[in-house]
DNA sequence: CGCTAAGTAGACAGACCTGTATCGTTTGTC
DNA sequence: GACAAACGATACAGGTCTGTCTACTTAGCG
């Protein structure tokens, strides 16, 4: 028997499940059934519904990392470009039927108190995406490439958020003009 | 007896709770306790939790538009200026020991799948907030007043969950000198 | 004073939650 | 074909959740 199947069913299951419904509100018994699997072998995979959830979140920023990773290196070539093609993800995931806004947000909120291992979790995500975004800058070759990757970064959290919240897809677009402009000052201060 | 002491009472303990606990995870015996108000009380106040939840977002909506407006009024008089402030308004609340993200975008993170009535009022506060971005742009007789509105609301959802999950306060002022720039665009804009 | 509305205290129902324990079945691998 | 690991089905313990009910007390007001 292949190691983990079932393993991987369960965290399709849960991920949908969590995003949909929130972390609270999708109780164990709900995810088993959703996904035909026997308690004990959640049980057997991981300890805790805890452990679940941060492997869910293990899972989900790996495959949206890369995920966006080599959508931007398809789309784009140069640096600034591929800087731009980032909001253009964003749209493709703001258009899916399982957008339920930012699981890490949702997360953070859900466990925001005690310095939980989930809020850490959704914390690293979040510092790794602004790294990928950093490097971009510096690639880009930027007078400021780590200000003006939070600057990104603001644009991205803010799109994601009015898209969840309003249900507007055209927020992606939005925000990608506006990093346009933010680009176009750094090379014009650059050449001065 | 003044008709509704007890009620404020539970409203602000509840607000607390939900906030740092999330809406899910405070339960109402753990609500009650803290406010130190019999059961009979709150169920006589609100029929239901769904109930209390909506009218906490509702109390928080008209405090955190009513509290920026005023900030906003003394502390500049420019419309471009009002719009600037908005984000010294965030870095206050920021910094309060008691900001663990936005509310309305919690709620809407764990009560988001079926058009609730919690998802729809935090839909209308963000609605009200980009209303006022859009009138302060108006006031400020930009050339293009409701982009640059969303653009500023971009601003400040991104600069919340960034100081939410990344704890970094200065988010704040990092999305206000953003904001000076596509201000700055705007007015040379109208110049031609 | 006496009426009424609001609050207290606490038991309780019924549902749901996480996690464990038991026992039988399937399945991959040597 | 045999063995071990993984899986299924299910019952169950113990806790927590929302919401109701009953009985008693307080406070304001004409």
């Amino acid at each position: 028997m292949r190691r983990s199947l079932k393993r991987e069913q369960l965290l399709d299951i849960a991920i949908g499940l969590f995003n949909e419904r929130g972390y609270h509100a999708s109780g164990i018994d709900l995810i088993l059934e959703e996904a035909g699997i026997a308690k004990t072998t959640l049980y057997r995979h991981f300890k805790t519904k805890e452990d679940l959830i941060v492997a869910v979140l293990k899972t989900i920023d790996e495959r949206s990392r890369d995920g966006m990773r080599s959508f931007v290196d398809t789309r784009a070539k140069k640096p600034e470009d591929k800087l731009l093609a980032t909001f253009d993800y964003l749209e493709l995931w703001f258009k899916e039927k399982t957008f339920f806004g930012c699981p890490f947000m949702s997360a953070a909120g859900e466990f925001g108190e005690k310095g939980s291992v989930i809020f850490q979790e959704a914390a690293t995500h979040k510092r790794l995406v602004q790294a990928y975004f950093e490097e971009l800058a510096r690639a880009a070759n930027l007078k400021n490439p780590k200000d003006l990757a939070e600057e990104i970064n603001l644009l991205h959290e803010g799109a994601t958020a009015v898209a969840h919240i309003s249900g507007k897809h055209k927020a992606a677009q939005l925000a990608k003009q506006t990093a346009r402009k933010l680009i176009d000052l750094s090379l014009d201060r650059r050449r001065h």
